[in-house]
DNA sequence: CATGAATGAGGGTTCATTCAT
DNA sequence: TATGAATGAACCCTCATTCAT
């Protein structure tokens, strides 16, 4: 019997590295196939569809990116140092793994709906922990979707500029600057 | 407006509100047509292909945007108050024209890295604004890039929020919020 | 504009043509795309699946068959002229267009499931005349659906004997023989 | 029966459900390994290819009922009561195996051809029969062919009325109505 | 000897674009 | 000029079959 898990891994990442250089939509099966040294039906055994092998690629880093945050938020005491925890972790994510990072921020716009409440989300994990501040009075202001809205958009578009090339070097470099931006947006 | 530009402007209008609802690569060039009242081969008369729609699309509205939100900083002084103005002018553009604005941000990762240097960009306007106020010694923050993510990043992902129905209302209503969370932010 | 309804005949003819030499999985859409002259594409601006071009294939000349069939029947005064009327026919349609006759033969037990309640059927119109003549008291018999079966046996097998050759001529020069064979067995 | 045998059949069994319910085409040999419980590339130690399967399925059957069929009718002495025998041992051998007798009306259009005339055939010896009835002066008609495909017809679409839900109840049912139709028209 | 991953050719279908009318 | 039929390449996917394990 062939390799198995292996030629799974292969394919994930060289889709994956097809998908940030020309998108999804422009990234044929055939492309993938021949990234990965395989042909294109093989990836048919490891995946059902395109669409599945997207999804997959999606929703998995998806939640486990919301499950790190999690416990790095979790093993926090104060607001404030939870969001550190959080944005530290961020772009350790980030740095550890470039492509990864595009790739979700690339195709979050047509996967983000298929995400179910039962799934783990960053952005409610991020939520969660600004909602609590507010619940504890450490946040003055009552709209933890709205605050949320700012930190997410700090963090993330960053990362954007950092994937144009407007910034460079590693996001852990900006770790500090994030973390204290952040806490003002949210008045802490 | 002749004929001729009438026809140009029912394409892009069905264009946008399909790519938007869709996509743009699951929308196709008979969908766009039937949804113009045209036909295929009409469209070809106006726009030279499918890409060049896209791109018209949005590098028009990119500049005008662009233009418009540089008019609206020039006319102010502080550079406080050019940031207000701005986000005032942002939340107004994108309450008036929704599907525009979702269009912009769905199609930005394919078609930012065709924008040139000399084509107006929202991006530098604020950037400009930022840096302005470096140079005035208005804001203490010194990488102008980096503060210039922050800023849109609160903006964008609010209005990102506002299109997966996170947040609701007019922008407009946020005006004011924004606006507070950037000065902070920046430091002003 | 090119042919239009030209190029669907010869879409159906060359279709027809494949599907009866080789079967209807084994002609690929490429087949007939070649066998007509166009291409592939071209097929699916007249018939928007190859599922649906052997279903029009078959259903239309099957309602033709019958409603052709019925016309016949209708002309006649007893059960007796009925069937030699239909009987008559059948042998007609067949010697027109044994490529079509084939055809029909071929794909009816995929097809005939298809048959809605609403659409003619050649079996439905020789069982009206059998029930009629139940009714009249012409024939004994009483199992109307049975005796179809028994007609429609001794037509059909004869065909299919012709189409693979342990038959030869004319249908039409069987007519005579078919009829006084299926009067025989009705009880006429 | 060895394992080998077992599992054959097995596979043999489980193709025939499958061909009848989806189609020969329809369905594959990953399919019918599946029903089988056994792995893919195991298929291929008991038929060496998918065409293979197809045609024993349907040639040993094919031989067998001709052989049954064959000694039904030396069992008897004169041609009715040959006829007779025939018709009854159809009837058995459908209502003993309905899926069996499905697959073999299903897939003769396809496996007819590749009949051979050293094979037994179940057509030939109804032809025989008839034949000999000619011969003897039993049968006055005098062209077997013919007369042969009238007795296979009533005989057959009766099956395929069944099959179709049409008629109900076993086959044996109707051996005796069947029998006096075929002698009808055979003229005893 | 059985397994099931891999092959590779082909399946039906769609699509941006061209072009005869 | 506007039309929509035709093109032809590419799409995603399935399949019978092979073969490393």
């Amino acid at each position: 019997m062939r390799s198995g898990e292996a030629t799974k891994k292969k394919i994930k990442t060289a889709a994956l590295t097809l998908f940030v250089e020309r998108g999804v939509d422009a990234s044929g099966m055939r492309d993938i196939a021949k990234a990965s040294d395989i042909t294109e039906g093989a990836i048919y055994r490891h995946f059902k569809s395109k669409d599945e092998l997207v999804w997959r690629l999606f929703a998995d880093n998806f939640e486990h990116f919301a499950t790190e945050l999690n416990k790095l938020q979790q093993a926090e005491g104060s607001t404030a140092a939870k969001l550190e925890a959080m944005i530290q972790g961020f772009c350790r994510f980030y740095d550890d793994d470039e492509i990864l990072f595009r790739f979700l921020l690339l195709v979050q716009h047509g996967q983000l709906s298929k995400v179910t409440d039962d799934m783990a989300s960053p952005i409610e994990v991020v939520k969660g922990v600004i909602q609590s501040g507010i619940d504890t009075g450490e946040i003055v202001y009552t709209d933890a979707t709205e605050v949320t809205a700012w930190v997410l958009g700090i963090v993330l578009q960053t990362a954007t500029f950092q994937i144009y090339g407007r910034l460079q070097g590693p996001m852990a470099g900006r770790a500090v600057h994030l973390s204290s931006a952040c806490l003002d947006v949210v008045g802490l």
